[in-house]
Parts: structure tokens; C-alpha cells; sequence
DNA sequence: TCTAAGTGCGTACAAACGTACGCACTTTGT
DNA sequence: ACAAAGTGCGTACGTTTGTACGCACTTAGA
């Protein structure tokens, strides 16, 4: 008896489709984001894609609600192991100013993400998700208004960054989440 | 005698594609934005793109300057125009919450643009210049490092905004711009 | 009015694209 | 050992893409 299962030869591959994805995209963008790049990224062939996934699309979407899944995770464990306020406002300050939690080839996957999802339902959706995850995250520490002004500086900060060619001073970024803190109740 | 010059007949014709190479990207996305749907958009024939432009690329670069060009204009007219750091600061809160003088549009083509950027050194460099010019329009009224906060905020805010269902709340923008203008120096 | 030079575009083409689909292969139940 | 069912992929197809190019048209000087 048993259901009409099989089991899978490679059931990783799906993944190592997906992070493939996300290693394209960073090389290249969106907009030059193809299957046969993908398959060749992942040394998969370029039928495996159509097999595993619906469409384009749909690998994007998957690839994208993946990152934005293991980054609110990591924003949320940075946070959640903050003792109290000022540990709080330090986290953030890492989480902004580091290599350590948001890579800036993740920042770079961002832009993209961000530029995909207004034309994307799905993707938007991931977005939404994420910001509210982010947002709860900070709500252990900080009154909601606060969280929110946060919240702005941690999307913008290491966007402008991006541009930037100079470092990121770590004690302006921290002073300014302490008045933020202090300020904003 | 005079140069072999001879008069073009339509000599907006060249900013008229690049309005309707926004109007795509708004619409479509980069990733889909193709000489073909520009054409249609701005109602010249298809050889006329090939024949103004050197490639595909090249149009892009041209309409996301031109777009950096006329926000950095609008971002220094608003700052210029206020009399002291208090009017600044209600000037700043404008711009990020207010659709006056960045539209809901101009923050979707913002995305495509850096995510673009990412990719092309010519509009990562009109990125660039346009950081700049915004953080010297700010420091007419701000000390250096609080314009580089604030920067951070007129750059994260929309743009999280546009994941946020809710209305932006003025009082709270311009309680942050406040508090990092008296506390940071 | 005629000529030469430069403008502007219709059309065509090779390359790259997303996706469908038939077929070999593997596994399970008998 | 055999049949049935599901897995996985090589290949091919129709479409869309970026770009080149020949040719009609317009204009300026003589």
C-alpha cells in the first residue's frame, strides 16, 4: 500500500537552484537573470528549472522570500538576544554598520528585490512580511514610534552606503539610534 | 562656407524617449523595459531609438540621470528656500512624506534605478553625484554628520513607505528630523 | 533648380529567450 | 521478473530581443 510517492534523487537541488538564483541576480541583475544562466550558476541542466518551477517568475519569487526569510531571522536573533535598551541600540548599530549580519552583496540583492517587487505581487508581499517582521523584532526594545524612525534608518543607511565611498562611522550611526531612543516616544 | 551642420527636425524627440523610458521602467520594470515597448510608449518608429541612441544601455543611463538631475533640483530648491534650521527641518519632513516633491512613481523608478546602478558604473556614478548634491543642499542648515542621518532617513523612509499600507504620520518625520538636528553635531 | 550631405526610419536578421514535451531511467508493488 | 507509475532531462520550437543597414527624404549652398 502507500501513496503513489516516490522519493526525490536530489531533493537539494531545488534549493541549490534557488541560491544559484540569488548568486545571479547579484552578478548580474534582474534583468539579466536567464534560465540557462541559473542552470549553469547550479550545475543543473536547463530542463531540471522547468521541471522544478513553474516559470521565471516564480524562481525570482522563491529566491527572493528565501533571502528576505534568513535576513528577518537574523535581524530577529540579533535583537532578541539584547539584554536591554542600550544593548538594543547596539545591535542595530551592527546590524547597520557591519559585514556581519547584511552583506553588501545582500544589500546589492536588495535593490533588486525592491525594484522586482513593485512589479511583482508576491515579492511585494515577501517586502511587507519582512518590514513587519523587522518591526516586531525592535518591538521588544523600543516604543512603536521609535521603531518605526529605526526602522527608516536601517533601510536607508547602508542603501546611501552602497553609493558611498567612504566607511560608515559606527559612532555617528549609534548616537543617532540613542537620540531616536531617547527622543521619540 | 559654415559647418556641415544641417537643423534636426525634432529636437525634443531625443527627451521624449527618454520620458517614455521612464514611463516603461515605472510600468514594467527594468527587466522588461526593450526598445520595442519605449518606441510604442513615446510614438516614434522603432529605428528611431537605434538611430539617437547607441544601444539599449545607453538610453537607460540617459533617463535615470536626467531623473537624478531633476530630483536633486527639486531637493535643493525646497532646502535653499527655507530661512532657518527649523523651516529646513519642515522642509526635509516634506520631502519624505509629502507625494509633492517625490512621487510614489519616482520612488518605484528609484528602486529600478539602484538596482540597476549595481550594474552599470555610469549610473552608479549619477548615483553618486546625486548623494552628494542632496547632502551639500542639507548642509546649508545642518552640521555635517546630522546631514548624513538625515540623508539616511530621506532615502530609507520612502522607500519603506512603499511596502507600508498605512499614511506616512508627518508629526512623527518631523519629530526624527528634529531630534537628530539638535542632538547630533 | 540642381547637387551633395546629412537626417531619420522601415525592415531584416542572427542570437537569445521562455517554455513544452517525448523519452529514458528509477523505483515500487506484485 | 515484470508492469506501472512517477522522476528528471535533452532537445526543439516559436517568439522576442538588440542591433545593423540601405534607402527615402529634407535642407543648404551654388
Amino acid at each position: 500500500m502507500g501513496g503513489p510517492r516516490r522519493v526525490a534523487n536530489d531533493p537539494l537541488r531545488k534549493q541549490r537552484i534557488l541560491d544559484a538564483t540569488l548568486a545571479v541576480i547579484a552578478e548580474h541583475g534582474v534583468h539579466r537573470t536567464t534560465h540557462r544562466r541559473i542552470a549553469d550558476t547550479a550545475g543543473v541542466p536547463l530542463g531540471s528549472l522547468t521541471y522544478h518551477f513553474e516559470s521565471l517568475d516564480a524562481i525570482l519569487e522563491q529566491a527572493f522570500e528565501a533571502l528576505a526569510d534568513s535576513m528577518s531571522e537574523r535581524y530577529s536573533t540579533a535583537l532578541t538576544e539584547a539584554p536591554d535598551q542600550l544593548a538594543a541600540c547596539a545591535a542595530v548599530t551592527d546590524l547597520i554598520c557591519g559585514d556581519d549580519y547584511v552583506t553588501s552583496r545582500e544589500v546589492t540583492i536588495l535593490h533588486e528585490m525592491y525594484g522586482y517587487a513593485n512589479h511583482n505581487p508576491a515579492v511585494a508581499e515577501a517586502c511587507r512580511r519582512w518590514l513587519l517582521r523587522s518591526r516586531d523584532s525592535l518591538a521588544v526594545h523600543f516604543p512603536p514610534r521609535a521603531c518605526r524612525a529605526i526602522d527608516a534608518l536601517i533601510e536607508g543607511w547602508p542603501m546611501h552606503q552602497a553609493w558611498e565611498r567612504e566607511p560608515l562611522e559606527r559612532d555617528l550611526v549609534h548616537a543617532t539610534i540613542v537620540a531616536i531612543a531617547e527622543r521619540i516616544r
